[in-house]
DNA sequence: TGATCATGCAGAAACGTGCCTGCCAAGTGG
DNA sequence: CCACTTGGCAGGCACGTTTCTGCATGATCA
């Protein structure tokens, strides 16, 4: 006899607690279902609230006020439910939880995805940090953050309850996006929303100050000519920074001298890097915009036999650790993407749990510019007299 | 009149078609319920699985199997049934698709903590690797992945619906992962459980052979004293990698050379590469187990004036792409977090829904050394007569 | 012609919670 | 003595699916 306590006629025999038992958990609604079969067949194995509400003695609402904090109880029977609970071993269902509610804790955290298969995922060291500070500020929270693909890869989209979602670089008219917030749910982008999507609230960089600073900085360290190393992707961060180059060069009256190239390629960088210090208008600086910029730059400059940063300063965009311990140490740019991936949680969980707040809400992260050797010149009064041979700049 | 379809009294007033549609969509027992009141009040805007009824003209289980190609309905049926879901916008509750089926489509991935906040998701390359294979693993299968803390933050844990879990790394008895296989979830971990930790699978490097063969190959290019950079924790892949290098030593009869340090502390590596090299018995070649300590080591060389190659041999464990642009090259040991990551989601998820297999399931994933300059003597043809001065080697 | 069968669908029972409603008893003021 | 509050709990509906069961209807066959 696996069942634990039942209810057809055998109930008169039962000694005075399982008849107790059977009475508050069994109401009179539910002697048609055969709930000895249900719960006594032994199935799944995990224990409901039902099972929970019966082995205390109580209801089902009891035992839910109990463990939710919720109701009028008095503390003996709260702590009586949580002590039954724990024995048993009961976890709520998340799934009738989150039906119930509406709410799940889960909130997506779009990648976006070249081609098939690969993700921006470690390509560049500033996703992999902002996922970290995402992660960890949405647990703080009490929310899990789900990875989803960019694409509309519809039924996986469909298949998660989700509370809302943070969009990494939304593109133009992005479907996934429209999308979501006709469900109502609340979209916080990391970057500003190009064209006019609709997002609740976005989370950016200045990057236009932030190029234009940094290009002051080369200038002012004796750059005459600063080259940028670029993406041919259309993504907002590279066009704003790009084009922020190019009102620069004309602010000065420089010729621009970039290379672009597509960023996703792993192997396209250091060809770029090469043919930028190959130009005859050879730049003797040059900035990178994308992480791994730097070591192609660095390697393009031994290749020909160019010092950093006596015949060639460098800078590039990069939150890796690795440009501290390089031969020079190498001058960065950070976005301070851990920064930005708390703000953009908070600004997403605030939307979720808070009240409605009227029109976008946008906030600017400050950049940092981590200045090393690459972007130093020697004391500038010794270039003052001849430290480059004029022979080189009319041949 | 807000309301589409009504059922009170008036429904015999309606025209045939209306009079349809109030007759399939709501059967007696629905009669007492304020249908009207729910629906027709505008709330919350989605259309559910009744509101496709209601416009198909058809019932709901109608309209499940049509969507879900199960039953037996004619073509015409089924793709009306597809363009009226399709034209209210439709999408089915994950949420009471879940509780109805039992499975979420989401699997946890879980990150070890060090301290409070942080996570080893960038601090190596590897996990990036690994999350992102898992993750694109998974979405090829139609799950996805939701990151999880390693501690046991109870109410995180338990209030997301989970098909199963990876694990990377679990302590010897991980209280997370016992408490997911005692509700009967699937676990793969990453890396082999220590002790008797009852994980439903698991893939792995051989760590012992790969360090061994290592070591093999810097003592074919010359090394006599081989040194370890290594991490004080506890975890299986320090330990294999050690004790293999210790059994090593003992095999070829040199005294072990290593130090270590808290592998989490971003800064602390560096530190123990120099004290590595300010010692006595100073190694000629160096195997550094964890991604940063290739440039740290490259770093503390520089410093020391030691060439590499020629002084010191070099080699590290890193997935890093940096290696192959440094001066010179560094050799790395791949772990081939890749397919690592996809491994583990698939066996994950032929446990979930495949047969059950007896005992735990195991997969040996082979590594790669990648031989770059810094583990590469110059040729040995050269050092038969004279190329490196005698007096260096008798002083 | 009646029995059998495949077809095309509708009814309704769950899944496990949360919470609104409401009943009963005990105290309390008039 | 009665209305009235208040504490302490039970009943039961609803969340939006999936799916088992079963009822018609026409076709086929003995």
């Amino acid at each position: 006899m696996p069942a634990k306590w039942c209810i057809c006629d055998t109930l008169n025999h039962l000694p005075a607690p399982y008849y107790r038992l059977a009475m508050t958990a069994a109401g009179k609604h539910q002697v048609s279902r055969t709930d000895t079969t249900r719960r006594g067949g032994r199935q799944g194995g995990r224990a409901g609230i039902r099972d929970v509400a019966a082995a205390a003695g109580v209801s089902i609402t009891t035992v839910s006020d109990a463990l939710n904090g919720k109701g009028r109880l008095p503390d003996a029977t709260r702590r009586h439910v949580r002590e039954v609970a724990e024995r048993l071993g009961y976890r709520p269902s998340a799934a009738a939880r989150t039906l119930r509610t509406g709410k799940s804790g889960l909130i997506g955290l779009t990648v976006t995805t070249y081609g098939d298969e690969p993700f921006t995922f470690t390509e560049f060291a500033y996703f992999a940090e902002m996922a970290r500070a995402a992660t960890s500020a949405a647990l703080a929270r009490g929310y899990a953050l789900v990875i989803l693909p960019a694409t509309s890869q519809h039924d996986v989209w469909s298949n998660v309850a989700l509370d809302g979602t943070v969009v990494v670089d939304p593109s133009d008219h992005d479907p996934v996006v429209t999308e979501l917030v006709r469900q109502g749910l609340p979209v916080v982008s990391d970057g500003r929303p190009a064209g006019t999507l609709p997002v609740t609230a976005w989370v950016d960089n200045d990057h236009e100050a932030a190029v234009l600073d940094l290009l002051d900085h080369m200038a002012e360290a004796g750059a005459r000519r600063i080259g940028l190393l670029t993406g041919t992707t259309t993504d907002t961060y590279t066009r704003l920074s790009t084009t922020a180059y190019l009102r620069w060069c004309e602010r000065v009256g420089q010729d621009p001298v970039y290379e672009s190239y597509p960023a996703h390629d792993p192997c396209a960088g250091a060809v770029a890097a090469d043919r930028l210090l190959a130009r005859p208008d050879r730049p003797d600086a040059v900035y990178g915009l994308f992480d791994p910029n730097g070591t192609d730059l660095l390697a393009a400059a031994r290749r020909y036999g160019l010092r950093v940063p006596d015949d060639l300063l460098l800078v590039c965009c990069s939150e890796s650790m690795v440009y501290a311990a390089t031969e020079p140490p190498i001058t960065t740019l950070s976005l301070k993407p851990r920064r930005i991936g708390t703000a953009v949680v908070q600004l997403l969980i605030d939307a979720i749990e808070g009240v409605e707040t009227d029109g976008p809400l946008e906030r600017v992260i400050p950049t940092e510019l981590i200045v090393r050797t690459s972007s130093q010149r020697r004391p500038p009064r010794t270039t003052v007299s001849a430290p480059r041979s004029p022979s080189s700049d009319r041949p």
